[in-house]
DNA sequence: ACGAGGTCCTGCGAGC
DNA sequence: TGCTCGCAGGACCTCG
């Protein structure tokens, strides 16, 4: 999926087009995606609702209308939110999940290959509490590295897997973990609670900068992640260590060692300057 | 409380 | 060429 920088990069695009904008004629090509909300009643709710905001929320694009609902969709691994300006051909048409028009003859589609991702109808309440079970936003003004310092002693996790729970930490996946790691000199199979306060202050520089730097970008693409017009991110190109499996270490030459002990996810890491000492 | 592993899906590239 | 296998930016669940 997208992480925090892709769906930051979604949600800044979509803005122009569907901020004040109808929605009409919504169509769901495949239902296995909604949560807590049956076809009708999406189809229902939306159809002639006009979009009061667009926002982002760890990894999720949360489209508010203006009757309160707000329509919560969680990209995860290969969702694309588009928008197009003229009519799909068939291989654009295929895994379409979702489609509205919105306007001066464009379309708004959400597209998913594998369908792991998710469209949630929520209500305010719904939506206050579902956020509240959602750790703090890392690029928020007012995280500062003591509240980040704090949220680690909360785990013995790896801190690798700390980063990339949701509860604790809203919108580091896999591959920012990885990089914020190296950036930082840390071992991702230390435990969260004993990581040192030099070490913690590192990492919160680093998870900040990393995400702030892919953002600037447009964000990553691995393979699937495309923005709003369909064209791919790029930071790809400043990636350190994710996807560099056997290449040296850019810092001191060492080969880049991957491993699947942490939570079954590939962590790319440098021996040597992620050592025990962190 | 934690870690390990399966599940939801489909496509792709590697290896035979 | 054609197959099988493992892997993929995520998150939720069960089991031990």
């Amino acid at each position: 999926m997208p992480e925090l920088p892709e769906v930051e990069t979604i949600v800044r695009a979509l803005q122009p087009h569907l901020t004040g904008s109808k929605l009409r004629n919504p169509k769901i090509f495949k239902t296995d995606v909604l949560r807590h909300v049956s076809p009708r009643r999406l189809i229902e709710v939306i159809n002639n609702n006009t979009v009061q905001d667009v926002t982002r929320r760890a990894k999720h694009v949360v489209i508010r209308l203006a009757t309160g609902e707000r329509v919560v969709i969680q990209p995860r691994m290969t969702g694309n939110l588009l928008v197009y300006d003229r009519r799909l051909t068939p291989s654009e048409s295929r895994y379409v999940v979702f489609r509205s028009a919105i306007g001066d003859g464009k379309t708004f589609v959400y597209r998913d290959v594998r369908r792991l991702g998710t469209i949630s109808l929520l209500d305010a309440t719904a939506w206050e509490s579902y956020t509240q079970s959602i750790g703090p936003e890392p690029l928020a003004d007012d995280f500062t590295a003591e509240r980040f310092a704090d949220i680690l002693t909360r785990t013995r996790q790896a801190i690798k897997k700390a980063l990339m729970d949701q509860r604790l930490l809203a919108g580091v996946g896999n591959i920012y973990a990885n990089e914020a790691l190296f950036r930082a000199g840390i071992d991702p199979s230390r435990s969260a609670d004993r990581v040192t306060q030099d070490a913690a202050h590192r990492l919160y520089d680093a998870v900040r900068g990393v995400l702030a730097a892919a953002v600037a970008a447009g964000g990553t693409t691995v393979r699937d992640y495309r923005n709003v017009a369909g064209d791919p991110g790029a930071y790809q190109q400043a990636l350190l260590v994710y996807g560099r499996d056997g290449a040296p270490c850019v810092r001191c030459g060492t080969r880049l060692h991957t491993t699947h002990s942490i939570d079954g996810r590939s962590t790319t890491f440098c021996w040597r300057c992620q050592g025990r000492s962190s």
